[in-house]
DNA sequence: TGACAATGATTGCTTTGTTAAATAAATTAT
DNA sequence: ATAATTTATTTAACAAAGCAATCATTGTCA
């Protein structure tokens, strides 16, 4: 068993306490986070990633299968998957493009529409719960900071 | 397709543009972080889970997998196979405790502890990265504002 | 004591994450 | 124009997440 040493660990080759862990940290977060959001698309029938899917089709349009795993932060291989059994259930159609007959473009159906508008305002109230218990200003400024270890965004 | 107000969502039952979403920044910061430790990672033959479940049990000595699966963030079912599959590896040994005799102590091996002492420097030195990018006090103020939605921290 | 609840852990099932390889259409270069 | 390259997407294979159900052991209490 290491020894802990209750020292500033800055100039040694010691990792943080897993407590003080940045990863965990964001995995804990996260689970806090979409714990309520879960129990909320656990009526709905569809997951997190399928509700992120719907929400970002609804808010942009149609869009080729590359930009949509952009914007909804998914893996290519898994929003294949995803896209599949969502076709399945009909909460959204996918069409070739003409143009570039390698691009597959997905559109949401009134079906997955219905599903983002009957829950928007649940979905609004828990995002609503996490602004006020870290105050509006402490919520923007950790949107900032998580930004800034987005490898993707500008920063 | 939704149209866009470019105003103030509070009194609205408007979700968060997808862009500004708390749950999506949290998963692009874990990936952002996670990312160069995988790589790091990747040259040892174990994942990111089984990398923690090693940090944990280098860190508190043996313990049974109920506490493991707390520390290391990991549901029970998932620790179970995880071990599992260390164990072939010769990760880690797993011994059923005399006194309660539902508990499965696990304990960390020689090549177990070799993995980590192998990367500490390593993996310190990613961590000392991201401290850096941030600056020591957003540093600590990023941890301090994920451990508020972690439901289990107290606060 | 003996039925019953509570606890610790495992198993089964479906979905997603992650990497690598394959396919297919478009672009570039020779 | 055709071979080589790049781009968009899919498939395959394995690890892990998440949920429900099961199993064994321990604890409670009538």
């Amino acid at each position: 068993m290491r020894t802990l040493k209750f020292v500033d660990n800055a100039m040694t080759n010691e990792l943080p306490s897993t407590s003080r862990s940045l990863p965990i940290a964001l995995i804990r977060a996260r689970e806090g986070v979409m714990s309520p959001i879960r129990e909320m698309l656990a009526e709905t029938g569809i997951t997190e990633q399928q509700w992120r899917v719907l929400r970002v089709l609804s808010e942009h349009g149609p869009m080729d299968v590359g930009t949509l795993a952009d914007r909804a932060s998914l893996l290519f291989p898994s929003l294949t998957r995803i896209a599949n059994s969502m076709r399945k259930k009909e909460l959204l159609t996918q069409t070739r493009d003409e143009n570039d007959r390698r691009r597959q473009v997905v559109t949401i159906t009134p079906a997955g529409q219905k599903i983002i508008d009957d829950k928007v305002e649940d979905a609004a109230q828990i995002v609503a719960g996490f602004k006020n218990t870290l105050g509006e200003d402490k919520y923007e400024q950790l949107l900032d900071l998580l930004a800034q270890l987005d490898p993707q965004h500008d920063g």
